[in-house]
DNA sequence: CCTGGAGTTGTCCTA
DNA sequence: TTAGGACAACTCCAG
């Protein structure tokens, strides 16, 4: 039997800043590079479509910086590890940690079990910048409002882990057949499939090439820039991060090079303090272990969600009428992504003005995001629904009409996504129904015929919103 | 212990 | 036309 060690591969999908894979290669032991398909884990949440597109590429991705060399297994892993033990003579085994509650637990147990079986076992942090358990209000209890958590909290903690260097590895040689990523059947049969990768470059390389483009072209700018979803002030990173293409580490300690640098100083502190938003999420979700499913604030538990299919499929198929929310739901069934200002307004239009509850839109999402993870997308749903720590507050409404009219002023965004509005002047693109009908003549837009009138009356849902809140006052 | 001030991303009405 | 206040309640922290 070969001696060897085993690195387990989880949200961690690279070979650059891999704490647990560093520390494997100075063992001397060749490495057995491992990734399991879990989707037998009945408390996490099966994968979403978008995710297990972007997973393959990056899981094939990952293989070819291997030489073809990670092990790809299906099932469970408890499982999984007894049969590699008849296989190999297993004398460590290293992961990266997650920090889903549940994960956390199965690992646990999951790691007694090795030891037992003689196997020595280390634990890395491969994925936050600040441990959950480390950052804690003077009375020892976890925060609850994110200025103090990253203020107080995390910048006057130790500071984050330096990113390492990539080390030479000593690859543990597999057959050929145990590397086929297409076993796990993760590309989805229909077109769809193949249209949303179409502008991303699912690779290691495709995430340095946008970082190194998002520092040297973006960040001058990041901070105003940001909110408009036509500029490509944003990084982009969000999917590679969520796998683990690219460390928040390597992002954070690139960034703070420019804090020294006067134009960037305040951009470079803001991204970083977006990443402080991703470290909140992971928090919140280790300390109240039920944010991905139950209402932060108790309270909301008596909001009274309407019941409404035709809203939620004109919502997903961005059908409701007004161009802002429906430009960004077609962007992300067409991308598999969402700009930031966007995601706000349609996750307010679909919370606050068609009252309907956020777990319906936290799923589309999670279908439909390739950056899609448990703790980040239940936060930010929590966040614009007003049940969250920290939340929007109750009377935060986003107008879509206004939102458009300021973030998108020159309409470039909403047009790429709703083609059939290009020819409508500015002043009446957020609301066409509007619009003198010889000028929606002219523009070839025909209400109920090729753009649909809206779905609800902004002034009118808004102050049923308002009421419904006033509802479950303490 | 108390007290005051501040807090990611808005909107609408009034003067 | 534009600026300011109301729209809450609570958490956290500095003094």
């Amino acid at each position: 039997m070969k001696k060897v060690s085993v690195n387990w591969f989880r949200r961690d999908l690279r070979l650059e800043d891999n704490p647990s894979l560093n520390y494997l290669s100075t063992l001397e032991i060749p490495i057995l590079n491992l990734f399991i398909f879990e989707d037998d884990n009945d408390q996490n949440k099966n994968i979403g479509r978008a995710g297990k597109i972007w997973l393959h590429y990056a899981l094939d991705d990952l293989n070819r910086q291997l030489d073809n060399n990670l092990l790809i297994m299906r099932g469970n892993a408890d499982q999984i590890f007894k049969k590699l033990i008849l296989r190999y003579e297993i004398k460590f085994i290293g992961w990266n940690r997650c920090y889903e509650p549940w994960r956390i637990q199965r690992d646990k147990k999951l790691k007694s079990n090795l030891i037992e079986m003689g196997i020595k076992i280390k634990t890395f942090n491969g994925s936050l910048l600040w441990e959950p358990w480390k950052i804690l209000k003077n009375d020892l209890t976890p925060y609850k409002v994110y200025s103090p958590f990253y203020k107080r909290g995390c910048l006057n903690s130790s500071p984050p882990r330096i990113p390492e260097k990539k080390k030479k590895l000593n690859i543990c040689q597999l057959n050929s057949n145990f590397n086929n990523i297409s076993q796990l059947n993760l590309l989805p049969q229909k077109e769809w499939g193949k249209e949303i990768v179409k502008n991303w470059d699912i690779s290691r390389s495709g995430a340095e090439k946008l970082m190194e483009m998002f520092f040297s072209k973006n960040l001058s700018n990041y901070k105003e820039g940001r909110n408009f979803p036509s500029f490509r002030s944003v990084s982009r990173l969000s999917p590679y991060i969520q796998c683990g293409q690219i460390s928040v580490n390597e992002l954070w300690f690139e960034c703070k090079k420019y804090l020294d640098i006067e134009i960037f100083k305040t951009n470079a502190e803001h991204f970083m303090s977006e990443l402080g938003w991703r470290e909140f999420s992971y928090y919140l979700l280790y300390h109240f272990p039920f944010i991905n499913t139950k209402n932060f604030q108790k309270k909301f538990d008596n909001f009274p969600w309407q019941k409404n299919d035709d809203f939620i499929k004109k919502w997903q198929k961005g059908k409701t009428g007004y161009p802002i929310v429906d430009a960004g739901m077609r962007e992300l069934r067409k991308t598999g992504y969402m700009h930031n200002r966007v995601r706000m307004i349609v996750g307010s239009f679909l919370v606050k003005n068609l009252l309907i509850d956020w777990r319906i839109g936290e799923e589309w999402f999670w279908d439909n995001l390739f950056d899609a993870d448990i703790a980040n997308n239940s936060a930010g749903w929590q966040w614009v629904g007003g049940s969250g720590a920290d939340a929007a507050p109750y009377f935060r409404i986003f107008n879509p009409i206004s939102q458009g009219q300021k973030f998108d002023p020159k309409g470039e965004y909403t047009k790429l996504y709703l083609p059939e509005l290009k020819n409508l002047p500015s002043k009446f693109l957020f609301n066409p129904w509007e619009a003198p009908s010889e000028i929606r003549k002219q523009a070839r837009v025909s209400l109920g015929q090729n753009y649909p009138f809206p779905i609800v009356d902004i002034k009118d849902s808004r102050n049923k919103a308002l009421e419904a809140f006033k509802s479950i006052k303490i």
